[in-house]
DNA sequence: TGTTAGCACTCTAATGAATCGAGTGCTAAC
DNA sequence: GTTAGCACTCGATTCATTAGAGTGCTAACA
């Protein structure tokens, strides 16, 4: 059996009623909603043919019909594109430039959340290109020196050094040097155990501190193993019956609140190459353990050369595709501009 | 009428009874519960005695009692005490030491909501005494100048400064010299207007760049005006059928993602002094708007001299407050030695 | 005078029967 | 190929009934 262009209309219509109104989709209705003059009777037919080909199914015998994943994903494959282009322009999601960076974030989040009336989550940007841009030591006092390091991107990193006795204003000057000449411009890969023994020996009795300050370069350059991600709008779980029972709620909730098993989205985002901007997981093919019964829907963003995070919107799998992939391209394009200038 | 012994003992069995079960509790339990030896009927007039004394109430009229937060004000207050004391010993409430004091927080309220089976919330700590300790300027690259800022408590702040022109090592030092000594030790409101005015006039045409630094100096030192508060167990409130209804869970869950409210609870916690260690809220009487059904227990903590912090239980008025406070004081005295030997 | 047994009463929660209505699949006629 | 018609299914709603826990009050008792 095929997917004649009739069989397509209805199915679209199936799905385009089922998102507006979360209902079964009755024979009937599909009838008067198309205009294709076609009788209940005819639609139920062809229905039955759609659901022996998998795009939709019952819920149960007496009552209509619902998209199945696969109905879902030729929808958006397919169906979605044409509408989605007149969508395009939005007032309402307009970021304001923040000084830091989280507070960015998480208005970003929050502004996705509030405007679409599902879940959002937004990954901290991971830094891709991480070499060494300098290393300084500085004497705070007696007992502490303070090692800054800034890596390429102008991230900085800082860790608090004790010493048992007080450097000089030479040896510090000399340990600067020694660090910076032979450490700078280097990338994780490239600072490796012989180049560390040779910094230790050159710098005598002081080595144990240029092992602090290795360790802490080491802590600055490697991807950030603790990914912080910003979430939004928990509660809008409970607008959709269909997740909002106690126990599924109760899942989702700590999914979120956890963060941890989101990593997975962002990673999955971002190490996929061979992908559209935007990408749409239909149910079961969400990489989020006990989000199986959600869509969702991430883009990548690049706040600076480099530095790319992930923006996503999580809801149920009747969720307004158009509007949310809109939404997630608009924040997406002004992330991507706002420091670009 | 008073409360005397008898009621008093009836009273205290009805709160045991309730924050056991759940359940409201009728006058035949309270009859076999307590060695009383009085009869449903006795136990019956002395219960519409209370419930006049406005320590019970009954949901409705064929049913049992439940405190009311009179009652379970009394109870906190009296007839906790003497068993808080035989509970204090627990094991599994064990933080382990961490690097960072995010994660160690983080940490800290997981273990909290997962022993408890409440929600639990933790404030990263402030601090209070903000005197700055040391400034550095230093060259990354031909356009970027990085300021470390370094505050008593060995809190590090860093901002980079964009620079139209290189600067040679020579000014640079000398502006060094010029910051630190005259910033260094001075709080907040001892770097008036006339002295920035006089630092700037000394820098010459780097003025602008001291007024960066000044900027980057007095955000150092303020109070933190976004206060990290870590959560956890959001899911808990789902286990308390009082608190799971999607109205309330929504709002309740919204309140602890969004955090800003918990920030009332830290704050009436650490401007208070007049207050034992634990402290405890009940019903309406919480500062956290949207918590009325909650109760809330919370302690201070100081991490280190002058870095306070609160930590916090949320849970439903029927919670089992002596597991609450023994476990927030077990949490409470770990995090007051760990950094303290 | 305080305590208790007894009883009528109240109210919730659970159970189950009856009904409604949306929607289906199938058949036969067009 | 399309459609009208009809029997059928099944969830949701409604309603009445019942069971049970608990109360307040009265009258008797020690």
């Amino acid at each position: 059996m095929q997917l004649d262009e009739r069989k397509y209309i209805i199915l679209q219509a199936i799905i385009r009623n089922y998102l507006e109104t979360g209902e079964p989709v009755g024979s009937r209705t599909i009838s008067k909603y198309t205009d294709l003059n076609l009788s209940s009777a005819t639609i139920r037919n062809e229905m039955a043919d759609l659901e022996e080909l998998g795009y939709i199914l019952q819920p149960h015998t007496s009552a209509g019909r619902i998209p199945s994943d696969k109905g879902y994903r030729l929808y958006v494959d397919k169906m979605m594109e044409e509408k989605e282009r007149e969508v395009e322009e939005r007032k309402e999601l307009l970021l304001e430039k923040e000084d830091k960076v989280d507070h960015l974030l998480k208005q970003a989040a929050k502004l996705l959340a509030n405007n679409t009336e599902y879940a959002a989550m937004v990954s901290a940007p991971q830094y891709h290109r991480n070499k060494l841009k300098f290393i300084q030591l500085s004497r705070v006092d007696a007992q502490h020196l303070l090692a800054v390091i800034v890596v390429e991107g102008n991230v900085i990193k800082n860790t608090m050094l004790t010493v048992e006795e007080e450097l000089n204003d030479e040896t510090l000057l000399k340990l600067n040097i020694l660090l910076n000449t032979h450490l700078n411009g280097l990338s994780m890969e490239e600072i490796n155990l012989g180049m560390i023994a040779a910094l230790k020996q050159q710098a005598g009795i002081h080595s144990e501190i240029v092992a602090g300050v290795i360790d802490a370069v080491a802590e600055a350059i490697k991807a950030d193993e603790d990914l912080e991600i910003y979430t939004s709008g928990a509660k809008n779980f409970f607008k959709y019956p269909e997740l909002a029972d106690h126990e599924r709620a109760s899942e989702l909730i700590t999914t979120f609140e956890e963060k941890q098993l989101l990593t997975e989205l962002v990673q999955d985002n971002l190490s996929d190459d061979n992908h559209t901007d935007i990408q749409v997981y239909i149910g079961s093919e969400t990489p989020v353990a006990g989000m199986k019964d959600c869509s969702i829907v991430t883009a990548t963003y690049e706040l600076d050369e480099g530095m790319k995070g992930t923006i996503g919107i999580i809801g149920p799998k009747r969720m307004d595709y158009e509007k949310v992939v809109s939404n997630l391209r608009l924040l997406k394009n002004q992330l991507d501009d706002l420091y670009r200038r």
